[in-house]
DNA sequence: TTTTAGTCAATAAC
DNA sequence: GTTATTGACTAAAA
């Protein structure tokens, strides 16, 4: 119904079918084309119908703070309830005040965890997202000034989901009508004496487009080999940005398709991407300082942890990188337009002082880094108070798994010889030596 | 056309 | 069973 939710596709299949809903979502790997019907349309209705659509029902449940500037708002102020004040939710991020997405996810997981909630049920029913998405999204939230609009829009949920008294109690329900629901299904199925074995939900919809006799045409996943990642790794650390022949000489080398090198390339710079904008939080001294000392997303979401520079560097590293323009780990940092949008971004600047406030996301709109804050349900004092990280700089922190001393070690390796090439980059006039 | 942002979904890890 | 990771894909921006 909302259009705004058109280009989800059928993300909410899944809770149409957790209500017994035949209806199967076309969803193939290429499905992403949008569906014409807006699955998700159908899918709000249907979770609406149960748990009330979170942006919906807190119309209900909320005073509709009136404001639709809601740019404007304070700290702490609501944000206008769509449906009630009579926006879309594109509308509401459109005119949202800056959100710290920081403090929103760790208070989601909170709640999620306190109350055990999955992420999928979460995901599914309040953002119209995977789990995978919505695990990705948890543990490294973007700042919202580097978000897009709709990359801010799940923040704007979560923020409304949070705002809601009762969506917890939503969600429980949820859960529950879903278990329902699952036990039905296999119970008839069982009755019917065939197990539908794909045809659990899930399974009938993933290859929706297909006939029955076409699903095992299903494209296997390529896993890549550690060997092969090592490989692609120092090409990247010699060339983030290959040109389409390194690429196919890589293919070639590694044995690889053109279009799996191109898209780790790809993939990578845009994770590297993401770890930064929390180590920037981090080493801002970020966020909430973290009273949760494992608050999971921040806890160095892993970024801090295991992948960053962070770890085995001092935290002079981590000034240091930001007086560069941050970014400087890996060489991601290597494409000089990389880092002009980096410390760019948010349209505020490379002074330090001023990242520390917009990346952390604790700006109000304009305001002093002081505290705005944009408290969301009283979020900014857990937030600046407490959550995270930058006290929990990994430092110390116990690499998951080998694979993260790894990184950790060629990340601050590398992060040395970026810099290195940076001082001597800024001695040069000429870019085209600051090749690296 | 290339790159980025956002996401899905398979699967690995816990 | 849940969460994290990651290759692939689409849409939009540059």
């Amino acid at each position: 119904m909302q259009p705004w939710l058109n280009g989800d596709q059928g993300q909410n299949a899944h809770i149409q079918q957790a209500q017994n809903q035949a209806e199967s979502t076309p969803k193939t790997s290429a499905s992403c084309s949008p569906a014409p019907e807006s699955p998700l349309s159908s899918a709000e209705e249907s979770v609406n119908g149960l748990t009330g659509d979170p942006l919906i029902s807190q119309s209900s449940l909320k005073p509709p703070s009136d404001d639709p500037s809601g740019g404007e708002s304070q700290p702490g102020t609501p944000l206008p309830v769509p449906g009630h004040s009579g926006l879309s939710i594109q509308e509401m991020v459109a005119m949202s005040p800056e959100l710290d997405t920081y403090a929103i996810t760790k208070k989601v997981k909170e709640v999620l965890t306190d109350n055990n909630l999955g992420q999928r049920l979460f995901g599914e029913t309040i953002l119209g997202l995977t789990q995978g998405s919505v695990s990705d999204l948890l543990a490294r939230p973007k700042p919202w000034h580097k978000l897009s609009l709709k990359g801010r829009e799940p923040f704007v949920r979560m923020q409304l989901w949070l705002q809601d008294p009762h969506s917890v109690e939503k969600l429980m329900d949820m859960k529950r009508l879903e278990k329902k629901a699952y036990m039905k299904r296999r119970l008839s199925s069982l009755s019917d004496g065939h197990l539908v074995d794909g045809g659990l939900p899930g399974s009938d919809y993933v290859q929706g487009s297909q006939s029955p006799g076409q699903q095992q045409l299903k494209k296997p996943r390529v896993v890549l080999g550690p060997e092969e990642k090592e490989a692609l790794k120092k090409a990247y650390q010699q060339k983030p940005y290959p040109s389409p022949k390194t690429i196919e000489e890589l293919a070639s080398q590694l044995n690889l398709k053109t279009s799996t090198v191109i898209n780790w390339f790809h993939n990578y710079r845009s994770r590297i991407r993401r770890e930064l904008f929390i180590e920037e939080i981090q080493a801002a001294g970020g966020v909430g300082t973290g009273s949760e000392g494992g608050s999971p997303s921040l806890r160095g979401s892993k970024s801090g942890e295991g992948d960053s520079c962070d770890g085995t560097e001092s935290e002079g590293t981590a000034e240091t990188r930001h007086g560069l323009g941050i970014g400087m780990e890996d060489p991601r940092g290597c494409k000089d337009h990389d880092m002009e949008a980096e410390s760019e971004a948010g349209g505020s600047n490379n002074s330090p002082a001023q990242l520390d406030c917009t990346t952390s996301g604790l700006a109000g709109p304009g305001s002093s880094c002081g505290q705005s804050g944009l408290g969301l349900f009283g979020l900014t004092d857990a937030s600046s108070g407490g959550s995270a990280s930058s006290t929990i700089l990994p430092a110390s922190g116990p690499a998951r798994n080998p694979r993260d001393n790894n990184l950790r070690k060629k990340k601050a390796a590398n992060l040395n010889n970026i810099i290195h090439r940076l001082e001597k980059a800024a001695s040069k006039e000429d870019p085209s030596e600051w090749e690296f």
